[in-house]
DNA sequence: AAAACATATTGACATTTTTCGATATGATTA
DNA sequence: TAATCATATCGAAAAATGTCAATATGTTTT
């Protein structure tokens, strides 16, 4: 049982939402302004810095404060870890042979 | 704007629960039948069922029934097609050069 | 055919997430 | 220093998700 599953959950809230897919979208252009993101998606201006959190609290996003601005990024690292991170949470452990035929021994034994 | 968006964000609702997670982690080791994954997870059976339709609809997971057992385990396609989304979702179109240094030209104009 | 079993579905409730408007914070401009 | 601007945070409402118990469905066993 790992226990890292919470906060591995948490790397792919990142993109499991639509709004914050179409931020990723607009990112993938290059680092962008906060108020430039907010032109272009279809929410308010404190739900998208609520999403700009979550993304950043992923990983996957990088924020740059300049002056009164704030700058979102793709961070390449955090892109890297997310990728490794599916990566390793759906390989398989085993070679293809089936070991599970009689899986539900109970009822063969009892 | 990428009306897929919707669809993408579903790949990824698999890997966003803890228990999804926990249920991928025991499939890591093979093909499982549902009776055997409800042991080792901490939900009701119902819970379970939920938790495989949301799986088996991302793609990541795939189900074969056999009798009155369902066996479940990880798809290598899917898992593919997992990867290759999240790697296109998060690439750099652009080159490392910045472009945005001045994103807020109206600050500017006006 | 009836009983037992594995899994899916339904409906209700609890929790979490998304969203918004209002307000706070911190920076820049006048 | 007052006004303005960009973003964050708060609190509440709405929507989505996770959970369970009960029940339905389909299969196997007796």
């Amino acid at each position: 049982m790992n226990s890292n599953n919470i906060k591995n959950a948490k790397v792919f809230k990142a993109f499991c939402d639509e709004t914050r897919l179409a931020i990723l979208e607009m990112l993938q252009s290059g680092e962008k302004c906060a108020c430039v993101l907010l032109e272009e998606v279809e929410v308010g201006q404190s739900t998208l810095s609520h999403h700009m959190k979550i993304l950043v609290e992923s990983g996957v996003v990088s924020a740059r404060k300049e002056g009164k601005w704030t700058y979102y990024s793709i961070c390449e690292n955090g892109r890297k870890v997310a990728l490794e991170l599916l990566e390793s949470i759906t390989a398989l452990h085993i070679s293809t042979e089936k070991t599970n035929k009689n899986c539900c021994e109970k009822e063969i034994i009892s």
